[in-house]
DNA sequence: ATTATTCGTAACTATTATTGTTACATGAAA
DNA sequence: TTTCATGTAACAATAATAGTTACGAATAAT
């Protein structure tokens, strides 16, 4: 199955921008992101609901964000996609009648929440200036060659 | 995206077999499951080759445990099943050249193998005979209609 | 004002994974 | 030898994501 990579396109253009002071536009990270415009406003539009992005029209507009990355968690990111499913496996019924499959599904879904909420703390706990630095770091002993 | 629940699937299948004596068929399987022989046949398949469960053809065959349900956990299933991803989120290249990408894809990557590793020590924890006993302790304060 | 730029969005196509179905071969018991 | 049951290949159906095209709306430069 081929697994949503949402979340590290949209934090790979967000940490281009990070790179940069003007506004970038969609074609721009389409570009970093090695796919369209239409697919870059799509993923960011549920960002400028969340207030994390603004986007504007226009000559020398495009994308930037609306506040500071340091108050911009991976968990607010990855809330803002509306991606609620983080698990591929999951019961086949979400009600089953059968007594046995409830048996299966408590057990699967009590243990698929606890991963789920590590993961979650994970994210909750690393901002966008967290990561911005991880790379600054990292970029210090290659060369930095974005792309 | 639609979740793969094969595992639940099978546990529940399982949990069926459990409650029986004689081997059950694809088809007896596949009614339980509300799904096709040929579909139980696939996903068993895993299982037979990991030697946890035997088949048999003609008359009086079908499928039976290959050894004791308390030593079979879920991991073993799990890993039977040959489904060795979990998270529908993921990177979108697995090896980029942009450095930012590498960056991102290093803590995202992180903070899934720590919740991978949570799930699988919940599985491998969990063995069939105690899904049974659970299940029988439910089917005690409800009348145990199994379908 | 007019033009060029850029986002917003709908509609459609392409790709891919899973599941369901049909068909037939193989093996085992009655 | 007939019936039952698995083993497996091949194909269709379903569904989700991603990519593309097209056009409308807003904004800045001229």
């Amino acid at each position: 199955m081929k697994r949503n990579s949402r979340l590290s396109a949209v934090l790979h253009a967000l940490m281009h921008m990070a790179e940069r002071k003007e506004p970038m536009t969609s074609d721009d990270l389409a570009r970093c992101l090695d796919t369209n415009a239409v697919v870059v406003r799509r993923t960011m539009a549920g960002l400028r609901d969340a207030g994390i992005v603004q986007s504007g029209r226009g000559h020398g507009g495009g994308w930037h964000f609306a506040r500071p990355l340091a108050e911009i968690s991976l968990l607010d990111i990855y809330n803002a996609l509306g991606e609620p499913i983080v698990f591929q496996i999951g019961p086949a019924t979400e009600m089953p009648g059968c007594v046995v499959e409830q048996s299966v599904n408590r057990v699967i879904g009590d243990a698929l929440k606890d991963a789920e909420a590590i993961l979650m703390a994970r994210f909750a706990g690393s901002t966008l200036a967290d990561l911005a630095a991880d790379f600054r770091a990292a970029a210090k002993h290659c060369r930095a060659d974005t792309g």
